[in-house]
DNA sequence: CTATGATTCATACGTTCGTTTGAATCATAG
DNA sequence: CTATGATTCAAACGAACGTATGAATCATAG
């Protein structure tokens, strides 16, 4: 009796909806699509939701509010540990994105489908998902940034706020392509197969974050003023 | 005589797609948006392009052309200047990332709306337009991980695919990001204004790009959680 | 000038979209 | 059992979609 159907309605819809959403995007996917792959009749979604608007929110939703109450709580244990100390830049990095990654094995918090959703919604500047998102994440960016910038007391913030910009980049890529665009991928990836790829992608891009957090400070041509 | 038509039509309808799918992206974006904003008859997209689909590979092919046949003439002067020793990662890296950013600034190449819809739609596999990037992409894609692979004997390929996926990554999201996803813009980037902001974004992502690049290799086993 | 092909135009086609409706069915409490 | 509210259902709505058509207009060669 460990996980027999216990779909109802309502997760039915939000299952498929995310897999159509990863996979057509939100205008790209039809409430016909959705509601013939989930095998629900056409007006569920506006009974149980409103509208297409307000099931593409609460797909976020049921993931997000997990994924940054995790992000906080792991925060707060680091924090609490280092009892006022700065933390190192590697332990921010993984609260962050170790998090978020981690996600993709857990298939109960939606799996990679959710992870490459999320990774190329972040690029889709919606207007109505992109001040929910941004809604969202604010609370949990914050804290993090001022992590950051207490971890790294000799880099101006503007160049942090920069970098974590340019981490969350990679890490969406990475998760929304790792098989969909083959441009780099498809040779020369010789024998791993897909759950160790996903094994390997986590140390692998944290590496490659790190690096770039911790890169010498840029040179600007002209001179300029880079106040902390 | 080669007969120069300017061929306004055209060009309007490209500019306008441009705007428009770089905004609400393909799907969201109709022909009725398209026509009206360049000021031309509806049917004129079916008349010059054939369809929306086609519509969508002139947009990018009147920009990739270019941007791709630059790549390939950095390469070539830097590896002719080299006399056949290895290039040096930075040269590699700007000669593919910068050659792209600095497209940024060039208004008659596309400019900004350019880069920030190629960013948007490398995360957005729709099947079409996915093949018809990864074919244009190909060929210069290969010459520049090759390169690559010459300049960091020591790196095992499969971990430089894996970096330049990164830096893509890394770089789209910087672009299609800029000023669409205010998560991480908002606030602490104070008195840039947004030429400034742009000047100074290529030597910011190249020192992230680059620290990444050269960030220590990862270990697999389990014995991770390596120190700052 | 007229003739001819290229382009633009208004209009309409058939389809699919998100949403709504009111009746049918289900679950459960009295 | 009946009553009641929640849910599911088939059907339809008007609007918007991409595309097609044939006439009108334009540019240019003879």
């Amino acid at each position: 009796m460990a996980e027999i159907r216990t779909n109802d309605t309502r997760e039915r819809i939000l299952d498929a909806a995310e897999r159509l959403f990863m996979t057509h995007g939100y205008e790209g996917t039809s409430m016909r699509q959705i509601t013939g792959e989930a095998s629900v009749n056409l007006a569920a979604v506006n009974y149980h939701f409103g509208s297409k608007e307000a099931l593409m929110q609460e797909v976020f939703r049921r993931r997000l509010d997990w994924l940054n109450e995790e992000r906080m709580r792991v925060l707060d244990e680091m924090e609490a540990e280092a009892a006022g100390k700065p933390l190192k830049p590697s332990q921010i990095v993984d609260g962050f994105f170790g998090t978020l990654l981690r996600m993709a094995g857990d298939e109960k918090r939606g799996g990679v489908t959710f992870l490459r959703l999320l990774g190329r919604t972040l690029t889709e500047p919606s207007e109505f998902i992109r001040a929910f998102l941004a809604h969202e994440y604010q609370t949990v960016m914050d804290r993090y940034k001022e992590a950051l910038f207490k971890a790294l007391p000799e880099v101006p913030k503007a160049e942090i706020v920069w970098r974590f910009h340019f981490m969350l980049g990679a890490t969406s890529y990475a998760i929304a392509g790792t098989d969909a665009l083959r441009l780099v991928t498809d040779w020369q990836i010789e024998d791993e197969d897909s759950t160790d790829r996903l094994d390997r992608l986590v140390p692998r891009l944290m590496s490659f974050l790190l690096g770039g957090l911790r890169a010498p400070l840029p040179q600007f041509s002209d001179a300029a003023a880079a106040s902390n």
